[in-house]
DNA sequence: AGCATAAATAATAA
DNA sequence: TTATTATTTATGCT
């Protein structure tokens, strides 16, 4: 239904929003006119779809403008290299109301009332704008600003237990290059095969490389 | 056996839009005296971090520009909207040498040799401009051109009952890894979707292992 | 209005 | 590379 014909009428922006999954919900109903009167309830991801934009009435709010907002957080958001949490959190830090991940993301994808679009907005641009002036400062600033710990290590896939991987992790700290014995040893403690805990050592010391070199790299 | 649910992204919202001018900061590399040793496979990320980036030696590889050009492909990639996997799966379609979401990923990571780094980044370079080019043309040609399907829904989140909750919950007791064959037989049991219970013990082990996590840490 | 968690994407042990 | 974990996003609920 929503797969727009494209008839290409489009001038200088090809943007061409998805319709919200919400808007195809309604298919079993005898569907004829979208209950838009519906006012309150009625998504920004909706309004935006409908016919006739020039109406763009709803009590003075420029969804067209909401909706170019949106998209561009989200491309710069991105680029900034931050998530939706993240987001949420630092509006939560810092004064002014307090913002879940699910916010940020239902207003990302415009699954959310004119009302609320309009409130929201206005936040997330001045936020958003300040985070990246922090950026060019560097990210550290970023990160500082953001929130979040400077050098959080990522957490490593494993398929070890939780009380394994202290065990391995303790031993690294001691010697990140254990011989043949020493491997042999830990495995059998730790009641694992020889040759796991061998590449275990191999993947944490590639990693150790890795993470430290891109440390490095964002300090600046 | 191969299960994979990578390929769905149409969630995403497919962007227009030009990446945000931050995107383009250009970051000199800082300087640090690091142990790079064992030559030939010694990654990207790494190198670009030595002190003398100008000695872009290596046989002739401007590291740099390598650099430079993995952090502008994601960007890119996720303002056109498209995945990892995406891009991994056209690349393979079209003529020329496959690769995998795994292959996209470490470039993107720069966890790769520079010589392996060198002779993807022509491919990946004409592969995206061809993609944005398709995009300026609309979005349905870009999704043609990448080759999934244009309307790719996100599956609607299953709610489990109570009642099956509780069995799954005795059967992860038991075992929280059940083989496929196991898996099967529960969700015939049970009559959900066999795909929708693998998934459901996935995020069980996830549960249970940052529980776990934060228990040790409280006890410490 | 936002928590809990299902689904999807990115990263990584093997 | 592949198969699976780690992480992020999205959504059902009330």
């Amino acid at each position: 239904v929503p797969q727009q014909t494209q008839a290409t009428a489009a001038t200088q922006l090809p943007v061409v929003i998805t319709p919200h999954p919400s808007v195809l919900k309604s298919t079993t109903s005898p569907s004829s006119s979208l209950p838009i009167s519906c006012g309150d309830v009625t998504k920004v991801g909706q309004l935006v779809s409908k016919p006739h934009p020039s109406a763009s009435g709803e009590e003075g709010i420029n969804l067209e403008e909401i909706r170019e907002f949106a998209k561009n957080f989200k491309i710069r958001r991105l680029s900034l290299g931050l998530t939706q949490t993240q987001v949420g959190q630092a509006l939560t830090a810092t004064e002014g109301p307090a913002y879940s991940q699910s916010a940020i993301c239902r207003f990302e994808k415009l699954d959310i009332t004119p009302k609320s679009a309009q409130k929201l907005k206005p936040v997330l641009e001045k936020w958003l704008a300040e985070a990246e002036h922090w950026n060019q400062k560097g990210q550290q600033n970023l990160m500082e600003f953001v929130g979040g710990e400077p050098s959080k290590k990522r957490k490593r896939r494993t398929s070890f237990t939780p009380q394994a991987i202290e065990v391995l992790n303790s031993y690294f700290e001691k010697n990140s290059l254990p011989t043949g014995q020493e491997i042999t040893e830990i495995a059998k403690e730790l009641n694992y095969d020889r040759e796991v805990v061998r590449v275990w050592f191999c993947n944490r010391r590639q990693t150790l490389k890795n993470t430290s070199k891109i440390n490095i790299f964002q300090i600046q």
